[in-house]
DNA sequence: TATTTCACTTGCATAATGCAAGTGATAATT
DNA sequence: AATTATCACTTGCATTATGCAAGTGAAATA
């Protein structure tokens, strides 16, 4: 790394605005199981996530939309019913979540091997294949 | 991406372990600020961010050691001094910032635009700097 | 010898989280 | 049409984590 690009000034360092989005315990799970498991509903993320609060995914879901990562939209065939979807912001951290995958694997015993082949293999694939999986509804 | 990679079943999804060390405010801070500025010691975390509390930059620096992600050293020049240091697991974390500061740089104002190019531009040169800057004292 | 510096710890008030029990709107069942 | 179930939440409260100020002890510096 050229030393030049190396600073110690804290304006000149980029991340933190986004840490405070995804720098918490649950933030960057939901949005792994959208995009990797194609989570949708707060039932989904409710039912899934062993030891989260209702209110505080109530409150997390909240702050991704405030955050422009992912909306909400109406069931029409179910007025009950919430869809969550990844914006193109959330869409843009593919990306980040493979790397965090792949990163994983390399360094623990994870499941889902045949994902993280695919991702080592050929992350344009992967991401090309995240993308057109949301094409149609960001 | 192809379907068959997609699961909802909580076992096939990675992520689960390492977010419970990256997920919180600090810890990507202080890796990014190893990372990108080349931070070593616990007066240069403690000075650099706002807000942080002193026995919480601890407790997360010995997380992070009982992690694998940095060690420490003594200084063998001034006892009083402790070095900290990115582990090979630590530094295999470099994609996952970079895709991250890349996300920011993408969605909201930042600094450092010389950086952020450098990465854009030539990802694998600047994770090859990344990893020779630290190659010595891993 | 006295004062700093460094890497912390301790104590306590405040804030965030987890959990159980609602609530209100809509949908499905009887 | 009335009752029950489902969905996406909210509310209240106990527990845990965090922030802040003030120490502590060992080693360096004046």
């Amino acid at each position: 790394m050229p030393n030049q690009a190396v600073s110690k000034r804290r304006s000149e360092c980029p991340l933190n605005a986004s840490v405070e989005m995804l720098g918490d315990r649950w933030s960057l799970l939901i949005i792994r199981d959208m995009m990797l498991r194609g989570f949708r509903s707060y039932k989904e993320f409710m039912e899934c996530y062993e030891g989260i609060a209702t209110n505080v995914l109530a409150d997390r879901l909240r702050k991704l939309v405030a955050y422009g990562i992912i909306r909400t939209e109406p069931d029409p065939a179910d007025g009950r019913k919430v869809t969550y979807l990844l914006t193109k912001k959330g869409i843009d951290l593919a990306p980040v979540l493979t790397e965090m995958v792949l990163w994983v694997a390399a360094h623990e015993d994870t499941g889902n091997q045949a994902l993280v082949r695919l991702m080592r293999e050929d992350k344009q694939k992967f991401l090309a294949g995240v993308r057109e999986r949301w094409a149609s509804r960001h």
